[in-house]
Parts: structure tokens; C-alpha cells; sequence
DNA sequence: TTTCGTGCAAACCCTTTGCATTTGC
DNA sequence: GCAAATGCAAAGGGTTTGCACGAAA
């Protein structure tokens, strides 16, 4: 599926304008298996279009996620990593030693979704929730309650 | 409850000396009732003390953290937050509009904890879990799924 | 005394911003 | 042409690091 036409022709229809940038930065995104962060986007973009500035990067990451059509996820780097809507959501856990992150099929959290809301006034995202914790390779004890 | 005491005494018997930069780091982490920040931690203790260097604040979260003693929450600011473990635990909803954190049950989330050890080969630490959403002022649509 | 901890200052990384210039529509 | 988008450069925030000095044990 070519889901930077989606976003291209959203951005568009929306009323904004379709620069050679932005069209490099879609692509990145597109092409990117896992979650991409502005500093790689970057990189990628500048690789094939050196016209491109860190800065419009970050503008327009942020114009997407604005939009819904990227999500925005904080895997406890330091640094958030965007993903397109279209490519589905699942949740990440993230070993807190070596970094390694896995995919978590959603159904593993969303049974309790709703139950965030009704005495919390709170929705919550989670779509893309970064879980942190240890992987096999880290994993020190197991403590049972 | 002497919660730093607990802290004072683990770093002693594990052979780590005690100065009194590490003893002003352990009272603003025991006495912030939310979870407190490293800038907010060494503003905090520089104004009682005034030898107190930033980097002696990083230096010595990131040892208590390494001995378990704090836990470190990453709350979505661009920045991390340690919380004593004796206090307790529990889930942090944030509002990705406005910033506000909520406290949440821990029970709303652990009893799948279980869940995500035996097929993935990760133990994922539930105990101070951010999760980004809307709080009610900011809820726009709810979707039912 | 000897190792551990600290202060200092610089550097690092990621991100944001103001402003002049360019460019899509 | 005009508003929107970009480039540039600077600044901001949070965090880390090397090294020499100082202090706990």
C-alpha cells in the first residue's frame, strides 16, 4: 500500500502546500520499518534531497501528528519516534538495559481501556504505549505477588 | 515513615560513602510529594546547601536508580522523573494537551502483567507506567470500538 | 592514605525560535 | 502576488563527561 499518498493527498486536501521537503520527509517516514525519530528522518532525507533542514523536519513532524496522520511515540530515549497512522499500532516494550524493544500485539492492554475513563475523566492513547521493563537477556528475578 | 533513612543505610552497607550532597539529594526526593525531576531536585537542595553540583544530582540518581532504590518515570517531558520505591507505585496518565498527570490504580493495569512475560521474554516494569492521553478537558471524541 | 565523590566547565544531543528569503498555489 | 514554508543561525533545555581537586572511610 502507498500510505505516503494517503498523507500527501490529506495534506493537500487540507489546504497545505506539497514541497519537495515535505515529500522527502513522507518518505522516510514511509520506508521505515520501525518507528523513525526526527534525527534519522533527517538523515535519510538529506542523503537524497540535501535541501532539506533539521528544522522543517521538525515542523513538519509536528504538522503531521497535528493532524493525526503520524503518531508520536516516547520509548524513553530521550527523543520521541513518529509512526504513520495507517501502519496500525501496538505497544512497545522497551528494555530499560540494552534498549531492545519488541512489538506487543495491542489486545495484550486494550481489554482495559475503557476502564481508564469512567472514574478517571482520562483517555487514554494507546496506541503506541512504550512499556519499560527487561528482556531475557536482562532479566534479573522474577517476583511473583 | 524515614524513608531516607532506609536509602542512608542501603548506600552505606553497600560501601557507597555518605556526604552531605548525597544526604540534600535524598531529602527532596523524600520530602516532594509527586515525583520530583533532577533540575528540581538540585534547585531544591542547592538552596539549603549551597555546595551542591548539578551533575552530583545526575551522578547520584543514576546510582540509586542502578540500585534500585528510586524508580525513574518517563512522564513524556522531555525529561525523566524518581520517585523512592518504599513510596509506593502506581500508574501515571498525562494529558498530551495540558501536561496534567493523573494517579492511577496500580490495579487497573498489573493483572495482565503476567501477560507479557511468557511469550515475549520481557518482564515489563508496571510500576510507575506513563500513559499519554486527554484528560477531560481536552477529550474530544471517544471512539467506541 | 587511598579510593571514591565532587566541582567545574565544556560539550553533547535534541528541539525550538526569529527573521529574512523563497516558493507553492 | 500573497500567504505559507523554508533555511539559517542562534539559543534553549536537559544531560553527560574529563579531569583535577577534595573529602569519606
Amino acid at each position: 500500500m502507498d500510505h505516503s499518498r494517503d498523507i500527501t493527498g490529506e495534506l493537500s486536501k487540507q489546504g497545505y502546500r506539497m514541497t519537495p521537503q515535505r515529500m522527502m520527509i513522507l518518505a522516510t517516514i514511509e520506508k521505515s520499518d520501525d518507528h523513525i525519530s526526527a534525527g534519522e528522518s533527517y538523515s535519510q532525507a538529506v542523503a537524497t534531497y540535501p535541501n532539506v533542514n533539521i528544522s522543517t523536519v521538525y515542523r513538519t513532524l509536528e504538522l503531521l501528528e497535528r493532524l493525526g496522520l503520524v503518531t508520536c511515540t516516547d520509548l524513553g530515549e530521550g527523543r520521541v519516534r513518529y509512526h504513520p497512522v495507517e501502519k496500525g499500532h501496538h505497544h512497545h516494550p522497551v528494555c530499560r538495559e540494552c534498549g531492545a524493544t519488541l512489538d506487543l500485539k495491542e489486545s495484550l492492554l486494550t481489554p482495559r481501556k475503557d476502564a481508564l475513563l469512567p472514574g478517571h475523566g482520562f483517555i487514554a492513547d494507546l496506541k503506541h504505549l512504550a512499556i519499560l521493563g527487561r528482556c531475557v537477556n536482562f532479566i534479573k528475578y522474577i517476583y511473583i505477588a
